[in-house]
DNA sequence: GTTAGTGCAAAGGTTTTGCATAATG
DNA sequence: CATTATGCAAAACCTTTGCACTAAC
């Protein structure tokens, strides 16, 4: 797998937090304006193989990307604004125990989505 | 909210297990040739948004749809075979106790979705 | 130099929308 | 009968692909 400058700015913005696609595209074009979107989805697709990036999965039509954290954390979604808040309680602990002992499965990745409503969207 | 048959159809077909947009509207047709996708889509929506079915993300580029069941189950899926065995392990109370509180937020849902490989596919 | 990656434009697939028609409560 | 849902066709949207060109190793 090459290093390209293209690579590595993708990548770099990844960290950036969760982001869709057309929103990578949009950043990495401030710095490298001849980028074109098709290397962002190859992109993040070779990423996400390689075990760089991870794919979210949110409610909306199309997902998301961040660089995989060090710290394990997952995410809730709230129905009211729109808002994602971090959850950094580990949970792949249990999960693992709980699971692959009991189904023989040998697991790489976990994604826990919580959705519902946060404090302020509660109150209305 | 109207009761038609063609929702009703719908609703019954998500029962089957879960399917996507197209393979719902493929088994519908069998019974209503004249039903369209459009529809489908729109009822989706409809009895996603009033809690009966519930949508899920599995690595594929569209969702998938299930009743929302009775009994609490998620999901892995596999990297190698793309086989999807059901969880009914309930990590519900676990993942609510250990994070409602922690973060004054109202669950609505939870999906969990792990992926790596089972059985067959980790001896190759 | 050979191979892999990029940009561009075009195609592919899925989901949504507008509007006239049909069906429900 | 008023209102909501449907079917159809077209549009919108996101993502992938083919191909000639460029850059990395």
């Amino acid at each position: 797998m090459r290093v390209t400058s293209q690579r590595t700015l993708i990548l770099d913005i990844t960290r950036q937090g969760h982001l869709d696609a057309d929103e990578i595209y949009r950043r990495a074009r401030e710095k490298e304006p001849r980028l074109s979107l098709s290397t962002v989805y190859r992109t993040l697709q070779r990423l996400k193989r390689s075990g760089l990036v991870e794919e979210l999965h949110f409610d909306e039509e199309h997902h998301h990307y961040e660089a995989k954290p060090s710290a394990e954390h997952y995410h809730m979604v709230c129905l009211g604004c729109g808002k994602v808040i971090e959850l950094h309680q580990p949970l792949s602990d249990f999960i693992k125990k709980n699971i692959s002992e009991a189904k023989d499965f040998d697991i790489v990745e976990t994604e826990v989505r919580v959705t519902g409503y946060c404090a302020k969207c509660r109150q209305k």
